[in-house]
This record gives C-alpha cells, structure tokens and sequence, in this order.
DNA sequence: TTTGCATTTAACCAAATGGTTAAACCATTC
DNA sequence: GAATGGTTTAACCATTTGGTTAAATGCAAA
C-alpha cells in the first residue's frame, strides 16, 4: 500500500482519504485502508475527524468546491458568450486532468445517497445553468449565434470536455493493439481544442 | 419437465446482484443486501454461486458482454462506414438508456481492479477499434471524408453517446430551477439525433 | 524541572460481514 | 409410501470493520 509522508498527520490523512474515497466511495472504503495509506494508526482518523462520515463529509465537500469553481465562469456576464464557454473548457480540462476520478467520484456518491448532499448541492448552483441558457437563447433570437438547442448543446460540451477523463482506461485500452502512441490524444491540450472547434461549429462564428 | 416459476429464485438473485454490485461495487455491495433485494436468504447466494466474487463475476461478465456488443458494429467492413457510426449511436444510446449505470460500472470496477479483467477485456477486444480509425484513415485519405484527428472524433462520439447517462442526475439538478421540463432534453431519440448532428457536422457530408 | 496540552499508539470491543452447516421442505420418481 | 434430489431456511462461525480507551510520548510555557 502506498503511502505519503513529510506533511503533518491531519493533511496527510486528508489526502489518503481523499484518494481512498475517490477510488472505493464511501461504503466501499476502509478505515484501515486510509490509516494505512496515510502511514499512521488507525485511531488518529477518529482523533481528528470523529467518524468515517464526518471525514467523508470533508473530503466530499472539498470535491464540490473545486469542481463547480469550474463552472463558475458561466455566471460571469461581464464576459462575451463564447469567451465564457472558452474559459469553462480550459477550466475543466486542466481540472481534470489534474483529478481525473473526481466527476465519477461525485456523481457516484449522489446516486447513491441523494438525500445527504442536497443541501449541499443546493447552496452550490443559484442558477448558474439555467440563466447561462437563457442568454444563449437570446443571443440566438438577436441572430448572433446559430439557433440550436441549447440545452442539448450543454449537454455535448460536458460531454465532451468531462467524458474522455472517465473513460482513459477504455480507451487507452482499446486503442492499444500497434505501435502508435496513443497516449497524446488524451493530451489536456489536444482536449481543449476539439472542444473548442465543437463550439465553433455548432455556434456558427 | 421442470415448471419454471416466473421468476426463479436464481434469476432473482442475479438481477439483485447486478442492481446492487452497480450501485456500490464490489467492495461496496453487501451480501445481505443482494440477498434482501431479491428477497431470500443469504444462505442461497452461496447455494447458486459459491462466493462474493464468483457471484460478482457473473455479473461483470454479463455486463462486458452487452455492453461490447454495441461497439461491435464497427467491425461490420459489409457496411459503409458512416452507416456503422450511425448503428452504433442507436446501439449504445438504446443499450444505456435500458441501463445508465452499466458505463460507471463497467469504468469503475476496471480501475480498481486492472488485473482482475485483463484477460476478459483481451478476449472481447481483436482490434475492432483500431482496424476502425485506419478505415477513417484510408477514406479521408481518399477525399470521402474531412481530413480529421479519428482518434479524437472517436472520443468525441463516444463521450457525446455516453456521458449524458452517466451524468444525467448532476444535468437534472443543474437544470431544475424554473418550470421547464428538462426530462425531455434526455430522450434517447433527442441524443440520437445530436450525436448524428455531430457526426454529419465533424467528417463532412 | 515541572506542568499542561496536543499528538500518537497498542490493545480492546461490539457490530457487521462473508461464509458454512445441518436440517427441513417439497415435488417427482420408483 | 419411500427414496431421490433440488430448493430453502435458521442457526452458527471466523474475520473484518468502525469505533473506543487509557496510557505513552513529545514539546512548549512557567
């Protein structure tokens, strides 16, 4: 089992059990797995966080901070359209190239227990999305942008900014059978581009 | 003859051993559960299937299988090949829509346990998907289609058939705020149709 | 040095969990 | 009716797991 060191018991716990958590969820996860991972004793887990859901909590909530931080630039209406989906796919790329298992990881945890994060959830989105689709369609009607289906077209932009991290083991090895190299096609870069020329193709210029 | 019930006792218990290995995974899921789920004792889940991971087993393998299945249409060298692409989409967003929880699963249980799958993926893989993009090779070679990255455009189609499934219960809340109704923006047919949007859009018509 | 406090550990404990066993049940066959 | 064999169950068992406790350790202030 791996372990990390050289940082203070309570961050090195946090980090293995964010790694642990991420990887298992929370019922699958074992305490002793985290202790082990962050190379202490297993009761110094309950010393600093009381209970295995309390310290999921922590974790969990740490997830969804980053993860709507991404989303965040949609709200931003100081922006032009375009340069605020732009900068939604450099965020959530470099995001996830940095935490590929984090949107499993999060929806994961709320299909299964919806209950315990609506709050959560709740207190995150003040509708973002929703007012985000409201000026696409508007700068549709005003002929700026090609008349599609918004929504329809959120959901392909997710799609295709979040989806190739979830899928990596796949593809990586599906493809793999020659000599090619393969691996710089999950490259953050080449990722952010596609997703752009998709904006631009769908959006008209 | 042996009179089959309705639904037999095995059969019960394979289908609430796929419900809930999908729902938790393999370390996640509980004896118990499966057992309560299927409404027997836990004592006949090791009649029917000696162990946890035998059981698990069964479960995957069925997974793997239907799931490759929709992939398999682009090994069919009979048909042209925007026709494949076509076939595949009905496939895997007919396929997902019956089971929106088979690609985590699938992903999920693969990551954390590379091992224990290898040989399962090796035999259900023979390089349909690389034999795929040298076709997409040869015919932008050829001029039929824009010269593209297939590599990437195989990505991009897969994420815009699956990701919607996995992340319907994230687009859901995202998108509940005012008195539309979102469900529809999910139907299969809806995807179907944008994901064939895309495909007329990226290789040309 | 000693006091006080945060940190750390080994040793436990009760409940949950995967798994076993032997016996009961029940329809069919002899 | 007895034997057969597949099906079902309650009662157990050993191990794992989340959680507790009391004592040890280290360290900074008095």
């Amino acid at each position: 089992m791996k372990q990390l060191k050289d940082t203070s018991a309570e961050e090195r716990i946090l980090e293995a059990a964010k790694v642990v958590f991420m990887k298992y969820g929370l019922y699958g996860a074992r305490m002793q797995d985290i202790a082990d991972t962050a190379g202490i004793n297993k009761a110094l887990l309950h010393y600093y966080f009381r209970n295995k859901e309390k310290m999921f909590d922590k974790v969990f909530e740490g997830a969804l901070q980053k993860y709507f931080q991404s989303v965040d630039v949609f709200g931003d209406t100081t922006l032009p359209i375009k340069e605020r989906i732009f900068k939604y796919i450099d965020n959530i790329v470099s995001f996830l190239s940095e935490y590929p298992q984090m949107t499993m990881f999060i929806i994961k945890e709320i299909s299964i227990n919806p209950e315990m994060f609506k709050e959560k959830l709740q207190a995150l989105k003040r509708g973002r999305t929703v007012r985000f689709i409201q000026a696409l369609e508007e700068e549709m009607s005003a002929g700026k942008l090609r008349k599609i289906d918004p929504v329809m077209f959120m959901i392909n932009l997710h799609s295709l900014c979040t989806y190739p991290f979830i899928a990596a083991p796949l593809f990586k090895h599906a493809l793999k059978a020659n000599g090619k190299d393969y691996e710089k096609d999950f490259s953050p870069e080449k990722l952010k581009q596609s997703a752009k020329n998709f904006v631009e193709l769908t959006l008209g210029k």
